[in-house]
DNA sequence: ACGCCACTTTGATGCGGGTCAAATACAACT
DNA sequence: AGTTGTATTTGACCCGCATCAAAGTGGCGT
């Protein structure tokens, strides 16, 4: 490794907010400069995870929020009677650990569904830095109510009783997500098992396997395994209205 | 109406929130005596409605947040394709509005089920002196993220592909809020229809009757139209567990 | 008391999606 | 290349819940 500037080192990590992609989407959107680098300050760290690997289980102590940098999540809780539900998916720019807020302990547990970074945000100095940067709290609530929005939208699609149609709403929602984050719209790389998609969706793996099919020979899509190319976005958006 | 003294309705006012039954689960909860004085200040009105009433609709522009004082209401909403969701139901002591705080508009409509009556919170003020009070922000984030926490319950019980465990699901829940409320945990007047129910929990509204029908011939409860008697709470929290 | 109307219950029938089972595809190892 | 293990697809069957239909119940206004 070659031998670096020390002080352009430090600069460097001093700025990442400001020189991160993500800076629209997360926390400093909207911030000035000079609070951009308070919230800066206040990342404990950037942890980098491997696919399968656990960011915080259920029932851990609650220290810290996380950004996704890279990568993708998923939130699951398991029930008293040991049926495992999987509450969401996430992907970069969105924060994960809201469900803790009101105790002192994670109520879902998130694991990485591929290679992944976060940037940890320590619960107790992001409240003290809320109190004193105006913008900040604002911007905080935002994304905790985008948050709702989104369970939101999970609970309208789970409400479907053709199962197709849960699955057109989810790959079309994926899509604008996907191009929130200025990656294509209409060619998806699922990062989740059918196993956990079903699951999200109150379905079985078997069913969703087969509406993948239906959905290509309708020519709605293209389905490889995980390589999902929208050919229809129209007619998939009509089918999740049902 | 009797003539009574200025001053003492003019006292009644100002403390509403210091003598309400609720003021251990609202926001005030863990203030002090002074603060809770600031909270009362800034409810801007307490308001009543029938049953059917709209409280705000979707679309409508945010301005407040409402607490529930009594009665009882459904948050709902309507997808592109017309198709109606409720996500959730609510009880005294519970704010609702709270998908609002990402935009400037209501995201889902709330309506009243029974008379109820609520607190009005304009939002701006709210704000305010959240940044004064450091514990009625704090209380307000426990507020919003027992939503998030309920909406997490809504989901797992969607996840159930049996219909019978939801609506066991789903009435251990409500007892479970009853009792929070100090009112009976074993006797339950639904203030929702079977329509309603049955939408909430991702089914027809013929199945929950014949459901209702099933557990009280299990003698887990006794059903008379919109009144329940849970006769066998383990058994139904069993049931729902799966 | 009466009729009206909304809500709920009950019945009959059919299909969508769950369940069980097996084959296939693919990645990651020797 | 061959082997192993996991993920996905495909097939056969059938049950639970949706659908359609009709009857029953109770509240409310006149």
């Amino acid at each position: 490794m070659p031998v670096t500037n020390t002080a352009v080192d430090l600069e460097q990590v001093r700025r990442q907010c400001a020189r991160c992609d993500l800076r629209e989407l997360c926390l400093p959107a909207g911030l000035e400069s000079a609070d951009v680098d308070r919230v800066d300050q206040m990342v404990a760290d950037r942890t980098n995870l491997a696919a399968g690997d656990t960011l915080y289980h259920a029932g851990s102590p609650f220290r810290a929020l996380y950004v996704i940098k890279t990568g993708a999540f998923k939130a699951q809780t398991v029930s008293e009677g040991g049926e495992l539900q999987i509450l969401g998916f996430h992907l970069p720019g969105e924060i994960m650990g809201f469900d803790a807020l009101a105790g002192e302990r994670h109520q879902c547990s998130a694991e990485a569904l591929e290679v992944s970074s976060v940037c940890r945000l320590p619960y107790a100095e992001l409240e003290r830095i809320c109190a004193t940067v105006p913008g900040l709290q604002r911007q905080f609530m935002r994304l905790v109510s985008r948050e709702i929005g989104d369970d939101h939208d999970h609970m309208a699609m789970m409400g479907r009783n053709q199962a197709i149609s849960r699955l057109a709403l989810f790959l079309h929602n994926l899509s604008k997500r996907q191009s929130r984050l200025g990656r294509s719209s209409d060619h998806l790389t699922l990062s989740m098992s059918r196993a956990d998609l079903a699951n999200y969706l109150g379905l079985v793996l078997e069913t969703v396997s087969r509406l993948f099919g239906r959905l290509q020979e309708m020519g709605l899509i293209e389905v490889r395994r995980r390589e999902v190319k929208i050919l229809d976005m129209a007619s998939l958006k009509e089918l999740g209205d049902n």
